[in-house]
DNA sequence: TTCAGTCTTCGCCTTACCTCA
DNA sequence: CCTGAGGTAAGGCGAAGACTG
C-alpha cells in the first residue's frame, strides 16, 4: 500500500497534520450514483472512479465504506421506529386480549344443555359461553378459552422481548404477521 | 490434499477536522 | 469571537476469504 504519496495532489495534499478533505458536489453526486448502482466496489471499478473523481483509489474505497455504515444507521433508526409502534400496539392488544380473558371469565356461568344446529344433538353446557363482541351464542369450549390466555401470555412475552430489543441496535428478522 | 503465510477487503470503532447555529 | 453539536473523511484493528508456494 506505498500509493499514498503518489497521487496525493488530489485534494489532501502533504501528509503533514491530518487535513481534512470536503468532496465537491460534483464527486459527491457521482459517488451516490455509484453507490445506488451497487454498494460494493471492486478493484476496477474503484480504481476507474478514482481516475474520474480525481481521487485516490483508497479515499472512493473509505467513501464506500462510510456510505455503507451511514445506510446502514439509517436502516437501524428506521427498525427502531418501527418496532417502538409494533410494541405499543402490541401492548395496547395484550390489554385488550386481558380485559377480554376478564369478561370471559366473569360470564362463566354455564347455560342450560342447548341442541346443536349443526347436528341436532344436545351441547353439553360446559361448551357453551357467550361471545362478548357478537353478543351471540357461540360453541366456545373451555380449551378455546384457554387459548386465548395462552395468547395473551405470548403477546406479553413478546412485548418484554420486543421492548428490551427496541433498546439495541439491528433486528435480524421482521416478525411475520403475527397471528392476530 | 493440507497448511501456513500474505494480501485485500470489509465492518466497526474512533479520531480529527469542518461547519453551523 | 467563542463554543458545543453534528456530519464526515480517514486511521486503526481484527476477521474473513482468496491466493500461493
Amino acid at each position: 500500500m506505498e500509493d499514498e504519496e503518489e497521487s496525493c495532489n488530489a485534494n489532501g495534499g502533504a501528509a503533514a497534520p491530518r487535513k481534512k478533505l470536503r468532496l465537491t458536489k460534483e464527486q459527491s453526486a457521482l459517488l451516490e450514483e455509484s453507490f445506488r448502482q451497487d454498494h460494493t466496489l471492486n478493484p476496477k471499478r474503484k480504481e476507474a472512479m478514482a481516475l474520474q473523481l480525481k481521487l485516490r483509489a483508497r479515499q472512493v474505497e473509505v467513501w464506500f465504506q462510510n456510505r455503507r455504515a451511514r445506510s446502514k444507521l439509517k436502516h437501524t433508526e428506521m427498525e427502531c421506529e418501527y418496532l417502538k409502534r409494533w410494541f405499543g400496539s402490541l401492548t395496547e392488544q395484550n390489554r385488550r386480549l386481558q380485559r377480554e380473558v376478564e369478561e370471559l371469565r366473569a360470564m362463566k356461568v354455564a347455560p342450560p344443555t342447548v341442541i346443536s344446529s349443526h347436528n341436532y344433538e344436545p351441547l353439553h353446557a360446559s361448551t357453551l359461553t357467550m361471545c362478548p363482541r357478537c353478543e351471540r351464542v357461540t360453541t366456545t369450549t373451555a380449551a378455546a378459552l384457554d387459548k386465548v390466555s395462552t395468547k395473551i401470555t405470548l403477546a406479553a412475552t413478546t412485548a418484554t422481548t420486543l421492548s428490551s430489543k427496541v433498546g439495541t441496535s439491528a433486528l435480524q428478522s421482521r416478525p411475520s404477521s403475527a397471528a392476530c
